[in-house]
DNA sequence: AAACGCGCCTAAACCGATTTCGAAGATGCT
DNA sequence: AGCATCTTCGAAATCGGTTTAGGCGCGTTT
C-alpha cells in the first residue's frame, strides 16, 4: 500500500487475468481461484476479484486454459455430405448433447476427396480436438478407418467403419424395411411394391431385406421393379412405377427406397386415376421435411432419427473423455414411422 | 557428448518440440526455426531435426502455436439455418476460400433463440476466433447486429444486419426478379403471373419489384394472385396457382418465389392439361437441385450463388486479418439463371 | 511453551510453442 | 594482429492461464 504505480488501464486489448489481479490488489493464482470457485479463498476476497473482472468485462481466453489443460472443448466432424442432408441433423443432435456452447463443433467437408479428407484430419488433430465424428455421405456402406491409432476417441456415424474395430453407428435399415412393411400390412395391404432405386446401394438393399422379411413372414406378395439399376432419382422412379402399374396393375401398396422416390409414385399414381390410398398405399424413407409434407396426399415416411444418433454420437464421445472407453463395432439405432394421409387416408 | 542419460522415448504420449530438440542435440529455439524454414540455420543441422520430427512424427500442438501468435485460425459460423439449406453451400465457399484445411470453420446453430445465439457468441469470443460469419436463415430481412464493439471483423451474410456500419453481403434480389422477368418476356411470354408465396418476406418482396420493373418497362403483364399471404409451401402454391387460372385463363407464364412453389404451379398445370413451356412457361428461384431436377419438366431457376457468397464472406475476414478494412454496408451479390426445360423446351 | 492445524494467500513452475537478443566462432578486411 | 561482420545457435522471455508447494498469521491442543 506504497505509492505505487497505479495500474495502467487495459488500453483497448482485452482485459487478462493479470488485470483483474492487479485491480483487485491480488495475485494472479488467487484470482483465477476466485473466478473458478475453488474453496480455498476468503468469501470477501472473491467477491473482489468477481467485481474487478466484471468491471473489465474479462473472458478467460480458453487457448491459453486449453494449453495446460489438455483439453479444447472441440469435437471435430468430418463429412463428405456435400448438401447437408444427413449431417445438419446428426451435428444438430450431436452440439445439444455436447451441451450448448460448452463444447464447440468444427466442421470439415472433404467432399469425396481422400487426400483434402487426410489434410482436415491433420488439422483437427493439430488443433488437438478432444473427439472425432465421422460422418458418411450419401452411401450407407463401410468406409475405410481412419486408422486405430488416433490420439482422440471416434465414431463413424451414418456410414459405418470397415474395422469392427472402431466405434460406429447407424441407422437400422432393416428394422425400417420391416416397420414399412408392417404398417402396410397392417392396414390390409398384400401385394406391396418396394421401389428400390439404386441396388448398389447397401441401405436400399437392407430396406428391401426388411421389407421382403415381414412380408413373406404373412405370405403377402413383395413385388420388385424390372428395372433393377436406376437412379435415387424421381425420373427413374416415374419410369420404375409406371412399368410396375402395367405388369402388376393390382398392386395394393408401394415403399419408395427414399421420399423421393415415393413422390414419384405418387405423381404417376395420379396421373393414371389411382386414389391413393385408396387404390394404392404409398410411403418413403427419410422423412423429409420438404418432400413428405408438400406431397399430394402428404406421405408417410420412415424418420431416420439421425438428431438422435448425433446425440448418441457426442456421449459416446464425452463418456470416452470422462474415462470411459469406446464400445467397439456397429450400433444399429431404430427409426421410426410418421404416419400421414398416404397411407392413412384422411381419417 | 560426456556420459549423458539417455533421452526418454515419448512413451505414449504425442511428441513435442522438446523431444525433437532432444533427439537431434540442439535447442528448443532451434528446432523450432528449423522447422519453420527460418533462415538462420545451418542446412545440416535442420535437416538432422526434420528427420529428428519424421522420425518422432512430430507435429506441432496448434494450440500453443495460437497462444503466442494470438491468432487460432478459425472463423467461426452463426446460424438459425436448421435445414441448413443455405449454410451449407456458403458454408462450403468459406472453406475453399479459406484454404481448405489452412483456417477451420466452428460452426454453432442457434436455432433461432436468442439467448442460444449470445452463448454461442461469447464461447466463440472465448475461443478467440479470428473472424464471424454470421449467416441469416430463412428470412432475408435484416437482422440485428451483433454490436460494432467485436474485437473480430464480422460479415452478415445472406441475411443483413440492420446497423449499416456493419459488412453485409446478401443476394440481388431485385436483379434475380428482373432476370427471370427478362428471361420470359426473351421467350416471348407476355402475361407473367409471379407466385410471391408469403409477401411478409422481404426476399418475396424484392423478387417481384424485380420482375415488375422488367415486365412494365416492355408493357408486358404482371398477374398476381388474389391470395396475397400465404406460406412459402407447395400446397399454397397448388390453391394459388388454381385459382389463378381460373381468373387468367390466358396466362403464358409463371414465376415461383422459390422452387417448391414453381414446382406446385408445374403440377397443377399438368393437372390442368396446359403444356409447359408450350402454353405456360415456368420458373423457379434458388436452384435447389433436389427439387429442379426432379419436376417435370426440369426448372428454369435463379441460382443464388451462394457459394460464392460464402467465398466472398471468408475473403472479406481474410483481408481485415492481413490489415485491411471491413467495407460497411450491404454488398449485392449478382445471381444466375440457370435454364432448364421448363421454359426452353425440349428443343 | 512447543507443536499442530487451519484458513488464506502468493511465488513459481508449467502447458508447448515462438521470438528476441546476445554470445561464440568463423571469416573477411585493413 | 586487430577489428568488423556474418553465420549459427541457445538462454530466456513471452503468450494467458492453472496448479503446486509452501509461507504466514493465528487459534487450539497437550
Amino acid at each position: 500500500m506504497t505509492i505505487d504505480a497505479a495500474p495502467p488501464p487495459p488500453a483497448n486489448r482485452a482485459a487478462t487475468l493479470v488485470d483483474v489481479a492487479r485491480l483487485s490488489g491480488v495475485s494472479k493464482a488467487t484470482a483465477s481461484k476466485a473466478l473458478n470457485g475453488r474453496d480455498d479463498v476468503n468469501p470477501e476476497t472473491r467477491s473482489r476479484v468477481l467485481e474487478a473482472a466484471e468491471a473489465l468485462s474479462f473472458r478467460p481466453n480458453s487457448v491459453a486454459r486449453n494449453l495446460v489443460s489438455g483439453r479444447t472443448g472441440t469435437v471435430g466432424i468430418l463429412t463428405n455430405d456435400l448438401e447437408g442432408r444427413f449431417v445438419i441433423p446428426i451435428l444438430a443432435g450431436a452440439e445439444d448433447a455436447l451441451g450448448s456452447g460448452q463444447i464447440s463443433v468444427i466442421l470439415c467437408d472433404a467432399r469425396g476427396d481422400r487426400i483434402r479428407e487426410s489434410q482436415h484430419l491433420a488439422t483437427l488433430l493439430d488443433r488437438r480436438i478432444d473427439g472425432l465424428i465421422v460422418v458418411g455421405g450419401a452411401r450407407t456402406e463401410p468406409r475405410p478407418s481412419l486408422g486405430r491409432s488416433l490420439p482422440v476417441p471416434v465414431v463413424y456415424a451414418y456410414a459405418p467403419s470397415s474395422d469392427p474395430g472402431d466405434t460406429s453407428l447407424v441407422t437400422d435399415n432393416i428394422l425400417g424395411g420391416r416397420m414399412a412393411a408392417e404398417h402396410l400390412l397392417d392396414l390390409g395391404r398384400r401385394r406391396i411394391a418396394y421401389l428400390g432405386g439404386n441396388a448398389t446401394f447397401l441401405a436400399s438393399r437392407e430396406r428391401e431385406q426388411g421389407a421382403r422379411a415381414a412380408i413373406e413372414a404373412v405370405d403377402a406378395e413383395l413385388i420388385l421393379p424390372e428395372i433393377a439399376h436406376g437412379a435415387w432419382s424421381e425420373p427413374w422412379g416415374r419410369l420404375a412405377t409406371t412399368r410396375l402399374l402395367e405388369r402388376h396393375p393390382d398392386l395394393d401398396a408401394i415403399i419408395g427406397a427414399q421420399d423421393g422416390l415415393a413422390r414419384a409414385a405418387l405423381d404417376i399414381l395420379r396421373d393414371h386415376g389411382r386414389a391413393v390410398p385408396g387404390d394404392v398405399a404409398v410411403m418413403g424413407f427419410d422423412n423429409w421435411e420438404i418432400v413428405v409434407t408438400n406431397t399430394r396426399p402428404e406421405l408417410t415416411s420412415i424418420d431416420l432419427m439421425l438428431q438422435a444418433l448425433g446425440r448418441r454420437a457426442a456421449s459416446l464421445i464425452f463418456e470416452a473423455l470422462a474415462g470411459g472407453t469406446m464400445p467397439p463395432g456397429v450400433e444399429a439405432l431404430p427409426v421410426e414411422l410418421r404416419a400421414r394421409a398416404s397411407t392413412l387416408g384422411n381419417g
